[in-house]
DNA sequence: AGTAAAAAACAGACCGGTTGGTATATTGTG
DNA sequence: CACAATATACCAACCGGTCTGTTTTTTACT
């Protein structure tokens, strides 16, 4: 049964990632919640015990969202080259081109701007980036054993780089918002992909 | 004539930067400059009408930095793409990874945080990094002038993929701190450029 | 070079407003 | 009625910025 107070719980947490997203953590401020959610201090400090906890739950929303999104139709692709192509235009475009975070990639933004001010936090990002790079890995790993890919090709650093192409892309897109950006990208990387099949 | 004010004016910039850099525009305080400056309220205010004004001499001071380490040793080498290479080499390893400003590169940072936030501070980023690609661009341009690119290939997409990956494992590096971050990038990037090459 | 006037540099108190967070009282709901 | 949910009032610390007054440095003149 869903009773009041998670309802509020779950707004709140929808709120504050949003705001998050846009403003940042350290810009975005309790009362900014506050005015989001039309709650009062008491109202908010009964769901959660800090502002940091918030986030925390906000991150894990952000994940669900994210995975939901990126994974989506991928079942069907039994070329695994394919498969990361897909996941990766759905990421730059279904993600981000649709400005799912209205700051751009919530995930970026708070590496970003957390790298150095809060080793907890950052590092949770941090790990959830990495997973995703550990899942591109293994499907890399899968197409070498079916003999898809070229000799010598060293798997984790192409995971890694075409990680590190869609963060770079995600920075670009929140300042230009430009649908070239991601287009850009995505033609590129499929460039550099098919440079590795044999 | 180097006046005692300018001096401290510089001493300033020098010390704002570098807090912006760790720190973060927003999460950087004015007291934090004073602390780091030794200086009073009346001390600084006298010098900058406002802090956003501070982050629009840092950003010069870090645009005049970055440019020496990342043009240095380039004169002598006539393949426009091995040019490219060295300065993407430059940028990687003797700005990012040799910690010239401790938090990362000042202007992923910046342009990650400001996005959405303060369009002029953010525009100012933007059109340093779009210039940095114009440059790749050209040399791309005089490679191709010169026969030594495949035909077909998109010079300004590849400048702005190129961009869009120093500034992703910029982001990493922030967070990892890590050598293998910066070799990943570059070894890819070595072998992306080598496939445009005729 | 010495000195006095002008100007630049700086200190410190103060401003209204905001920060994240707490304690207690009140309301709404099962 | 009991308890979860929310409101209200309040806290000390801090925010960016202004103001006035004092000290130090530069400049101008002899």
């Amino acid at each position: 049964m869903v009773t009041k107070g998670i309802q509020t719980k779950e707004n709140i947490v929808d709120r504050s990632l949003h705001l998050f997203s846009v403003k940042g953590y350290y810009n975005t401020s309790v009362t900014d919640i506050l005015d989001a959610t039309g709650l009062t201090k008491g109202g908010l400090y009964g769901h959660f015990k800090s502002k940091e906890d918030i986030w925390h739950a906000s991150y894990e929303r952000a994940v669900g969202i994210w995975k939901e999104i990126v994974f989506q139709n991928l079942d069907h692709l039994d070329d695994p080259l394919e498969r990361i192509e897909k996941a990766l235009e759905n990421d730059l475009k279904l993600y981000l081109g649709k400005d799912v975070f209205k700051g751009g990639c919530f995930f970026l933004n708070m590496l970003v701007e957390l790298s150095g001010q809060s080793d907890k936090m950052s590092q949770c990002v941090l790990d959830g980036i990495m997973g995703f790079s550990n899942v591109i890995s293994r499907w890399l790993k899968e197409a070498d054993d079916k003999s898809m890919l070229k000799p010598g090709v060293n798997r984790d650093q192409v995971a890694r780089f075409v990680v590190t192409s869609i963060n770079g892309c995600a920075a670009l897109y929140a300042a230009t918002h430009s649908r070239e950006t991601i287009d850009t990208t995505l033609a590129q990387i499929h460039q550099y992909l098919g440079e590795i099949r044999r």
